[in-house]
DNA sequence: GCCAACGTTGGC
DNA sequence: GCCAACGTTGGC
């Protein structure tokens, strides 16, 4: 099983947005890096965690905890005209871009801030994506060691 | 709103 | 295949 990292600006949205979804599980569609697609696609699996980051908003950082409770499938936001994420280079027969199902399973009393993970950006977290300068993947892996330092975190 | 740090595109 | 231009991300 293994360790992830996903994006996602809460003013688009949110982990309560999560948490008021039916089943507490959403299609986590509108990626569009190569890069992350490759991660989606390949070697995001059924029963990995992930944590549910917030970005681009007053208190970057990790507020809460998903499962991938399906594997990668077509984007269909890519073949909607009227979706902002559509891509006309995306066909059902030969699809560009992936989502996957994820599962909220835990929400953080507090968010985990990223400030609070750069104490240890030189130290436990040297290797943390997130902590990268210029880093703008929205999905990235997460090593066991850094799961579970960060997991003492919250 | 600014800017650094990328990723992508397209002309050549 | 190179690289300039452009677009996007994301912290501040």
């Amino acid at each position: 099983m293994n360790h992830w990292l996903l994006k996602s600006e809460p003013g688009t949205f949110s982990i309560a947005d999560l948490a008021a979804c039916p089943r507490k599980t959403t299609s986590w569609q509108g990626v569009r890096n190569f890069q992350a697609r490759n991660m989606l696609r390949d070697a995001v699996k059924k029963g990995d965690s992930a944590f549910f980051y917030h970005s681009s908003c007053v208190v970057p950082g990790i507020a809460g905890i998903v499962t991938i409770s399906r594997e990668a499938y077509a984007d269909a936001t890519a073949f909607d005209p009227t979706d902002a994420h559509y891509d006309a280079r995306s066909t059902p027969k030969d699809p560009r871009w992936y989502a996957v199902d994820v599962k909220l399973t835990a929400t953080f009393d507090r968010v985990i801030t990223l400030d609070q993970l750069r104490e240890h950006a030189s130290t436990a977290l040297s290797d943390l994506m997130i902590l990268r300068r210029g880093n703008r993947l929205s999905v990235t892996p997460v090593a066991k060691k850094e799961w579970d330092f960060i997991l003492a975190l919250a």
